[in-house]
RNA sequence: GCGGAUGUAGCUCAGGGGUUAGAGCGCCUCACUGUGGCUGAGGAGGUCGUGGGUUCAAGACCCAUCUUCCGCCCCA
């Protein structure tokens, strides 16, 4: 029996890690840079903190989430996204203390039940911001400034970013049941399924690819029609903060999020690398949450960022990373020197250089094969006659050229 | 959950009822017993995704199932 990674999943090789080790430290770096820490929380949480979250109509609660029971008996989930967890843990510590705004960055596993396509996996990558506790348009502008920056650090710059408001809960409310009425007449004659999904979260509508629909929503009215005052200058104001800080974005009244938490700015980023599933990453504001899970009143504002189709858009932009390289490779050119490969090796490691020996009594010209399958910068050489003179013989790869070095200088020259 | 494509060597793929299943790349050995890459010669490596069926005969045809890929839905 030959077993497979579980449909969704995949291994990351050592041939393409280091990508994900660059990424990881771009991300890393940038949010302390923003003054943010990390945390981390656990791979399962209870059932119903998501259900809650996100709301038991969306589709993530309905069909997307891993859940199980355990063997006492609760009901259990493995994280569909971050932001409630995270929230979860923020309040359970008391990380607020008495209103301080608190800034969080996490890496994290997710998993939802979902048929695989390109970009989509039942396992998955996210790189989380949660900027908790002010209400102000600077608090979503930070967020969407440091995500931008991340795409460009990692050399994928110029990409859409999507910007709507969809207002506070209330308005909300009030402008489903005006996009319902504009597109009764055109739910009466469509399918069962598509007008159960319209009558559950008329929103959804709105980025629908049908053809037929988006007919039926020409004209329809715009959410920001329907802005209270407040969500409408902090709108406004959000505009401002990112021309003046240089941010490039879209009024996009399509973009609606799938998660239920969501309250006034929501915003996306798209790629036209990543077929069907376009979205690069996903954010806004969810002043609401904090309370519906049991803290105090408390604004705050995330994003998501998928890493996958970070390294999919990168691949395809040709953002290379180059693969880290061996510094040295310690050959025994003769079976009595073993012992000293060995000891310089252990010498080089400790002063940093990373060295490689072969284990196995190869002999020298397969010895040299590895070092060069290894991308070694060089190659030691050490036998009987560097032996007899204290020296070690450097054969730089690429040129082919060697000199002898006496050892005492050995870390010396390789530098 | 629905639709389409797919699975043969480590990798990329050919073979479309008829001997012992092939190629390129990679790997190992030798030419070259203290010198990698280039060249030449030789070699190893396959339950043809899995299970059933049809047939004198199945890698090939049929059924089921799983994987991967793409689309729908949804989203990172």
């Amino acid at each position: 029996m030959r077993f497979q990674a579980p449909r969704g999943t995949h291994d990351i090789l050592p041939s393409e890690s280091h990508r994900w080790q660059r990424l990881e430290t771009v991300f890393r770096d940038l949010s302390e840079l923003y003054g943010y820490r990390e945390i981390r929380t656990p791979a399962f949480e209870d059932y119903d903190l998501f259900a809650r979250s996100s709301g038991e109509t969306s589709e993530v609660v309905n069909k997307q989430m891993y859940d199980f029971r355990d063997k006492g008996d609760r009901h259990i989930a493995l994280k569909p996204e971050g932001t409630a967890p995270a929230i979860r843990a923020y309040l359970e510590h008391g990380l607020g203390g008495q209103g301080a705004v608190t800034r969080l960055w996490y890496l994290t596993p997710f998993w939802r039940y979902e048929r695989p396509a390109l970009g989509r996996f039942r396992q998955a990558h996210q790189f989380g911001l949660e900027l908790i506790g002010s209400p102000s348009p600077e608090a979503d502008a930070e967020i969407i400034e440091m995500t931008v920056e991340f795409y460009r650090r990692i050399g994928i710059g110029g990409l859409r970013v999507l910007l709507n408001s969809i207002g506070r809960a209330e308005t909300r409310a009030r402008y489903r049941e005006a996009l319902l009425a504009h597109a009764a007449s055109f739910l009466s004659t469509t399918d069962a399924e598509t007008r159960e999904r319209a009558e559950k979260n008329p929103l959804r509508m709105l980025d629908s690819k049908d053809p037929a629909m988006r007919a039926a929503l020409d004209g329809a009215p715009k959410v920001t029609a329907y802005l209270e005052e407040s969500s409408q200058q902090n709108f406004d104001r959000l505009q401002k903060l990112l021309d003046r800080a240089g941010v490039h974005y879209t009024l996009a009244p399509e973009i609606v999020r799938g998660l239920d938490y969501y309250t006034d700015t929501v915003f996306e980023v798209q790629s036209d690398d990543l077929g069907a599933n376009n979205s690069l990453c996903g954010g806004g504001r969810y002043d609401n949450l904090v309370q519906e899970l049991g803290g105090p009143a408390t604004p705050a504002v995330g994003v998501g960022i998928g890493v996958e189709r970070a390294l999919i858009v990168m691949e395809a932009a040709g953002a290379t990373i180059d693969a880290p390289r061996l510094c040295v490779y310690v050959v025994a050119a003769t079976e009595s020197a073993r012992g000293q490969v060995a000891e310089v090796a252990r010498e080089l490691r400790i002063a940093g250089c990373s060295a490689v020996t072969d284990l196995d009594g190869r002999n020298l010209k397969a010895q040299l094969k590895q070092a060069d399958r290894l991308a070694a910068r060089y190659a030691l050489l050490i036998g009987d006659d560097e032996m007899a003179s204290g020296t070690v013989t450097v054969r730089d790869l690429a040129t082919g050229e060697q000199q002898s070095v006496a050892r005492a200088d050995l870390v010396e020259a390789l530098k």
